[in-house]
Order: C-alpha cells, then structure tokens, then sequence
DNA sequence: TACATACAC
DNA sequence: GATGGTGTATGTA
C-alpha cells in the first residue's frame, strides 16, 4: 500500500491540502472532488479538518515573513548564509555515494490482489478492501473512480456505486507478506521493511558474489525477485533500483503497476530525474509538510534547490538538510547498525461517540490487559503509561505519566491510566481511546514472586484479575471509574482536601445506589 | 518529562 | 450518518 496510501492521503477531499497527482490526469477531478466535498462538508471531521489547514497555513505565513525580514537584512547577511548553505550541500555531496545497490519491492494493491487472487470474478470489478469507515486498498479500477485508499467506505460508494467492498482478512495478509519475506532473505538477509508487502533491499554483497554487479545485473535481479514473488504468490510486485535506500522507494513508484524503474547510478542523471519529482514524492514529506512549502512557492525537488536562501532560513538546520538531500538525491545506503528492540506497546479504539463512562473504562480495562499479556511474552516492564483520547469533534488529547518504577501487572497499568484518564477530565463525549506503555527493558527483575504465582496458576484460563466499577464520589460528586484501592485512595485524599476548605460541602444525597459492579469476566467471555 | 505533531504503512 | 490502528521520531515548553 505504501504509495497508493500516500498518493490519495486526503485528496480532493481538500483540495486546498493536495495537489493533483501523475496517473490521475484521466480523472474527472472536479466531479470527483465536488462529490467528496459534498459528502464531508458540514462534519466535525471537515470541520477539524479546515482548522488544520488554517494553522499550517498560519505557519507558512509567519515563514514566509521571517524569509523577508532575513533577506532584507543585506548583502552581508546573504553572503553569510550562502556560504553556511554551500557548506551543507559540500557535507551532503559527501555523502553521496553511487558504489550501492539497494532494490525496493512493493506489492501492488496488496490486500486488494490477494483479495482478487482468491476471487477471480472480482477482477474485473472496482473492488476496494476495507469497510464503511475505511478503505484499506482499492483496486486499479476503483481507483479510476478516484477511491483510494485511506478514504472512507462510504465516500467511495458515492463515488462508485457499483463498487465491491471486501472485508480485510489480516491473517491472510501476513501469511502472504511472510511468504514474500523469506524472499527477500535471500538476497539481504538484513533488509528493511515498513510494512507487510514491502522491503528495501541493500543487495550489494548478492550482486557481487554472482557476478552481476553492474547495471543491466541490478535490473536484472529486480526482475528476479519480482518474478519469484509472482511464482511463490500469484501477486504483482513492483520494484525500484537505486544507489541509496530512499531513491530505491522512490523509483518504485516511478515502476508502478507491476514494473520497476532504475535510477541510474549517476550523479548528473539522479539530479535530473530529482529535479522534476514532486516533493510529496520524497518519502518523510506527508500532507502538511508538502502544503508548507508549496504555501513557500515550493512544489517540485528543483525549486527546493532554487529557494534554498528561503528554505534554510525558515526551517530548522536538520529539516534543510533533510530537504537538500532529498533534492540532491542523496540518501543513506547502509543498514542501520542495530536494529531496536520496540519501543511501545500501545492499542486503541475508535467507536461511535459515548461519554458512557463504563463503555470506556472497558476499553482501558482490556488494552491493559493485552498490554500486559504482550509484555509477559516479551518478559519486559515498562516504566511510563499514556492515555490518549479524541473528542467527537476530533480534538486529541493525552496524558502520560512516568513512574520510577517498572511494572508490567495489567492491574498496575489499568490504574495509572484509569488515574491518567480522569486526570484528562474530559467533558464531551468521546470517539476514540488507547493506552500506551512505553520506556521498555527487555527483562524483568526479582520476579520470584511471579513465576511462583504463575506457576500455581491453572495457565489456560486467562481472565482479567480487575474488578473496576464506575462511582460517584460521595464527597466531591464527580463520576469517577474505580478500582477498589483508588476508591479508598480517592476518598481519603477528597475528604482531606473537603476538610481542609473549612467549609463542609453539602453532599448532595445520591440518587440511586452505587452502580453495579463490572466484572470483566462477563465482558471477555461474551466476545 | 510531558504533550502535540508529523509520518509511514 | 459516517473518516483506522500501531509505531517511531521530533519539536517545544
């Protein structure tokens, strides 16, 4: 999915947010935009939407005047940044190296032809993968309808009416995506990979052990690998071959549907492909990345080089850099050294908007729980919790705490992000909720107790050891979501605090009797 | 450290 | 009527 995903984004749902697209010239954009538009207009997600816009835009401003008042300051002041500029692309010239072969391969519409392989009559049919609330991957055909992936399902079906909605099948998806893995080790036992259908390739080392490392070889073992994928799979792959890991990715969409494409490995002829591609193009520039420097009169690779005065002034050094270098088609070309452990576990839900206190604290109560069965497996602890909602009208918010211990205990997760989720203190209905936990280590310490609790255990049923209500505080009145300890915790602190105001509050009289007790044992083995 | 943003698939 | 889930990196206060 990789490019089909960052190809649509939001298009024409905004058009002020997008720009039109190579392969897209056939389409009737305006009938395909006014359709989108009309369907999302007048929701709190175009609302959230237009807000966004109108804060990057605020921030292209406020660059934009910064690069005047800077390049009125004088001759001298030119000269001095020209020559810092001309420093940094004298530091990524260094960097340039053309003795690499790195191929990318990316599977075509990948659930969507795993979907169509398994389906022959859905071929020639607009399919899309995914469901009323989202699109997954559409087909080639869909897509001349202007559905795309990232799109939601029930657009796509104003923009198509006879368009097939198949539902994703996940395990499927892995099962292939492995199969194309172990393909890949055999040409780079190391490569790199953002997804299940894709893996960057660094296949120097293969090319040279078979005597192939020249052009027509790198090309040549890009048909290979794309060949053996259709063997082993049935599916299409497309592939880019490059000196370094991001010109490789992007040629791959230069190859795209089931083709490849060669950057040669020539600094003149990189940089004039370069020159014309769209900066969208450049893998690390999203959606509000791309609007920024277009508001700045900046749209293809060529004009980063041409208002480089501009650019090094309004970002930061690294983000020049970044964008120099993409422009220069520079890139890194050997494998990270190490490959890191995981950094965070996290696990969240979108849901029709509630403020249904114990609808969530379910959810809390299950992400915890799966959070801590993860890290079980992994034997690790995790030292920070983070709690992230968003409200109907899309507003994200998040709290996270880090604790000076490690814990791992689902019950011990569940209360810092119970505490962290009133501490949000949230007052609109809300439509989405996740838990995090990060700061990882990979083992865990005097965990006798543990292993001898565990041990004891009858280890095959797995059910949730919290039992959590949700209760009016009878002092401060607030409708919280306890575990027995907070409540007693709660109270006390809340009857210090009452006690200490000098002024006993009338509590209010509870109008009915605490609310029943959730057992999550119900809740698990309903599903 | 805490939080928000941006990006990728 | 209605717009996803998981993970990483980075900027800013």
């Amino acid at each position: 999915m990789s490019k089909e995903h960052k190809d649509n984004e939001n298009k024409g749902l905004l058009c002020n947010f997008t720009h039109e697209k190579a392969g897209m010239q056939g389409l009737d954009r305006e009938k395909i935009n006014k359709i989108i538009h009309d369907t999302s207009v007048n929701t709190e997600f175009f609302k959230r939407e237009q807000e966004h816009i109108a804060i990057v835009e605020e921030k292209a401003r406020s660059m934009k005047n910064r690069i005047s008042e800077s390049l009125s300051k004088g001759p001298d002041f030119i000269r001095e940044i020209n020559e810092e500029i001309y420093k940094i692309i004298q530091e990524i010239e260094s960097e340039r190296h053309l003795s690499e072969t790195w191929i990318h391969v990316d599977m075509d519409m990948f659930y969507a032809s795993v979907e169509i392989r398994d389906n022959p009559e859905l071929a020639d049919k607009p399919v899309a993968v995914g469901g009323n609330s989202m699109i997954a991957t559409a087909n080639y055909i869909a897509r001349r309808y202007g559905i795309r992936s990232a799109m939601p399902g029930f657009i796509g079906k104003k923009l198509c009416e006879e368009l097939v909605f198949v539902k994703p099948n996940f395990s499927k998806y892995r099962e292939e995506g492995e199969k194309i893995r172990e393909i890949f080790r055999d040409f780079d036992p190391d490569f790199e990979s953002m997804g299940l259908d894709e893996g960057n390739l660094r296949v120097t080392e293969y090319l040279i052990n078979n005597e192939m490392n020249h052009d027509e070889g790198r090309q040549e073992l890009a048909r290979i690998i794309r060949q053996r994928i259709k063997d082993k799979t049935q599916l299409p792959a497309s592939a880019g071959i490059a000196c370094n890991r991001s010109l490789a990715k992007i040629a791959t969409d230069m190859g795209k549907p089931n083709g490849q494409y060669f950057i040669p490995f020539d600094k003149e002829q990189i940089i004039e492909i370069m020159s014309k591609m769209n900066v969208r193009k450049i893998p690390g520039v999203g959606k509000v990345l791309e609007k920024t420097l277009n508001e700045l009169g900046v749209v293809t690779c060529k004009d980063i080089l041409q208002k480089k005065y501009e650019l090094y002034i309004a970002f930061q050094a690294g983000s020049f850099k970044f964008l120099a270098s993409a422009a220069l088609g520079v890139g890194s070309c050997y494998h990270h050294e190490t490959r890191e452990e995981q950094k965070s576990i996290s696990l969240s839900r979108t849901f029709a908007s509630t403020n249904n206190i114990e609808e969530i604290n379910k959810y809390i109560a299950e992400f915890s729980r799966e959070i801590s069965e993860q890290l079980d497996e992994k034997n690790a602890q995790i030292k920070t919790v983070s709690v992230s909602l968003k409200t109907y009208k899309f507003e994200p918010k998040s709290k996270s705490e880090t604790l000076g211990r490690y814990i791992y205990k689902e019950l011990d997760i569940y209360e810092i992000a119970i505490k962290l989720y009133n501490e949000l203190a949230i007052k609109e209905k809300i439509r989405h909720v996740g838990v995090r936990v990060a700061n990882i280590i990979y083992r865990r310490t005097g965990a006798i107790d543990d292993i001898i609790e565990k041990v004891s255990k009858d280890p095959t049923p797995k059910q949730s050891s919290i039992k959590c209500f949700s209760q009016q505080c009878p002092v401060c009145n607030k409708v919280f979501m306890y575990t027995e300890k907070r409540m007693e915790i709660h109270l006390k602190q809340c009857l210090e605090e009452q006690s200490q105001k000098f002024q006993p509050k009338v509590v209010k009289k509870q109008k009915n009797a605490p609310q029943p007790t959730i057992t999550l044992d119900c809740f698990y083995k309903k599903k």
